[in-house]
DNA sequence: CGACGACTTGAATTCACTCAAACACTGTGG
DNA sequence: CCACAGTGTTTGAGTGAATTCAAGTCGTCG
């Protein structure tokens, strides 16, 4: 169950620590001298936390104490809406910060979900803010974290309001193959984490049309699917499809 | 009429300081103590910049140097996607940040119009920065604005998620009634500030069916439109359709 | 190997869109 | 004062893209 996983970590307790982390370049602490990073190996992380496919990192309603950096694995975020209908609201993969929707009333909004075995650091957040005081780097690039929060909702905001499946879809893939490639992973294959099901509530769409689509692109050669398996072979052509290019 | 409140004090100039604004209990200095409102008084807002009717703020691509906290009138902002359609991602009113999608890149991303004669106070983002690593609270409220800002959006893509054109305007209408009436304003009578199409836009409607969709709930007895004017009649039956309930 | 969940594909339906026309409101200039 | 243009809004009719409903296939894991 989620309960078993709060465990310090075995094996990891002697490696927390971001300046040795691999992610130390697209995390957090990007940016900061190694005296600064010296400072937070110090104090910010106060553990990992490990869960198992199909773990809440937290849930709506709880109480909102740290913020959390994906060390390992894949996880989902979803809310509810007042019909009861249950969306994806983002997918996030090594690096990136989970739980910033708890700190404006802090409770969590949202669920956190991995969608594979992970590994988080948990970084406590009253300590973030203090510490972000004495290291301006740091608090800067929280803040550039935020806003970048902010303006890829609102990406996700203009996708959704095309009206078409194809360009949402396409749009889809290439950001994942962007942010892997950015991880150092390949450009042209990948192997998805999550449901078509998933997949459509991110992007508003039911998972049959997700499914079609894909087909479709594959049909036209812009890729070739095998289950979650996706090799892109026309990146350009993808592209095209999401710029509303219609040859 | 509901305007008086919202006046500018034609004192303006003189009065650049939060701790005599009318705001300051909705604003960034929500929660400060009296010394720490002197404090932010002497360095943190540089000025107060009047817009006309359909001026901008600031476009995308545009160097981002400070947010902008919306004292008088009211603001959309909007966002260009690939194919050139220009899409409505907010709409804000007095006490509400602007120009936080800037602090990622540096440069804006988003474009900011006045919907109506507009005044900002123009906050240089290094000095909130700085200010912020002094005063724990200011740091504490920028935090949990940006936060709220996250989840604000979220709200959209949920909304954005759901078929139901009924439900989007619904969440649309009750949503600004509510912030108008944090504000003071009248919770059933408001005076929409901005054109169907951009309603339509933001929503990722077209502006028939925002219209139609009006004109249904004022059928439905819901509401009263006439033009921009809206008189809420029955809010409980707002909230069911938003809610998905269908009596 | 069998069962379950995930995925694909087909057919019919539906809701919002597109296209089109008419109406309301506002401000301008004769 | 009214005619007029221009913008924004409403309403109607027909279309279409994605949905819903319904099989059927694939793949994985006990």
């Amino acid at each position: 169950m989620d309960q078993a996983v709060f465990h310090p970590l075995h094996s990891a307790s002697c490696a927390v620590v971001c300046s040795r982390c691999n992610l130390r370049e697209i995390c957090l602490p990007v940016g900061l001298t190694q005296a600064e990073l010296d400072h937070v190996d110090r104090v910010l992380v106060s553990h990992r936390r490990p869960l198992r496919q199909g773990d809440s990192l937290y849930r709506p309603g709880a109480s909102f104490e740290a913020v959390y950096a994906v060390r390992t694995g894949f996880f989902k975020t979803t809310r509810t809406a007042n019909d009861g209908r249950e969306q994806v609201i983002g997918f996030h993969m090594g690096g990136e910060l989970l739980g910033l929707d708890g700190i404006g009333t802090g409770r969590h909004e949202t669920q956190a979900v991995a969608l594979e075995d992970s590994q988080v650091c948990v970084i406590p957040f009253h300590e973030l803010e203090r510490l972000s005081q004495q290291l301006p780097g740091l608090q800067q690039e929280f803040h550039r974290v935020m806003s970048r929060e902010i303006v890829l909702k609102e990406g996700v905001m203009l996708l959704m309001g095309s009206r078409q499946a194809e360009a949402r879809v396409a749009a889809f893939v290439l950001n994942l193959t962007h942010r892997l490639q950015a991880r150092g992973f390949s450009a042209s294959s990948l192997v998805l984490r999550m449901t078509r099901q998933e997949i459509g509530s991110y992007l508003g769409l039911t998972l049959e049309t997700v499914s079609r689509t894909l087909s479709k692109f594959q049909a036209e050669g812009l890729l070739h699917v095998r289950g979650r398996q996706v090799r892109i072979t026309d990146a350009v052509g993808l592209q095209d499809v999401l710029d509303g290019a219609v040859p």
